[in-house]
DNA sequence: GTATTTTGTTACCTTTCGTAACTTAATATA
DNA sequence: TATATTAAGTTACGAAAGGTAACAAAATAC
């Protein structure tokens, strides 16, 4: 079997450090920068670039309120959203098999 | 909201690139190295220290085969079958929304 | 003019990745 | 006996991605 062209790009997509847990941030609806890296320990370097990425893709929309300081939004668009069946199996399997702290017997 | 440790497991694991696809891969049954590494671009390192990883977690097993060349077979356990709804939700993500070749506009 | 705050950006170093040559082990062939 | 064959790695080395911390921009308050 060769592998669908859409499903290698979603692979390689989800497939990069940080990814799923910036779609999951946005999950919760609405947020600025600090807050998405406040969730986890990313740095602002690369969250810079996964939202980048993931604007390029139609997944995230961006936007600056000229305000003092300014601030930035990041939303997911309708493609963004729908990866909560993504996001929501890879929660419900991780509930069901893993066990922090020690490696599977 | 602060993030689960399992969650965070589970996105550190599916986050690295090829995991996945490997995952994917072995879904349709016990598979040798050599049919894996025929699947995608991976690297014959990589799928080493990929598999590597999926077996210290319980993921996969790894059985050999004294025969000649030597064969060596990688099969999911229940833990990794369970991933089946991980990627399936990928696909059902990427046929839904995904062009290949192009931006989202 | 100086300080403050958020959102980046840059320089620099470390870790991960990719490639290609090499190793091992058991047999078959010359 | 020597050489070839084959699968599954392993190793060395250069390239790409990631992490850290200092810096920049922009607009306002002091």
């Amino acid at each position: 079997m060769n592998l669908c062209p859409k499903v290698e790009k979603a692979m390689q997509l989800l497939g990069k450090r940080w990814t799923g847990l910036v779609v999951k941030q946005l999950l919760d609806g609405p947020q600025r920068f600090s807050e998405i890296k406040a969730g986890f320990p990313i740095s602002g370097k690369l969250l810079t670039e996964r939202l980048k990425e993931l604007e390029d893709e139609g997944i995230v929309t961006r936007k600056v309120y000229a305000e003092v300081p300014v601030r930035v939004e990041y939303t997911l668009t309708e493609k963004g959203r729908a990866l909560q069946s993504v996001i929501g199996a890879i929660e419900h399997w991780a509930h069901d098999w893993l066990e922090v702290g020690e490696h599977a017997q």
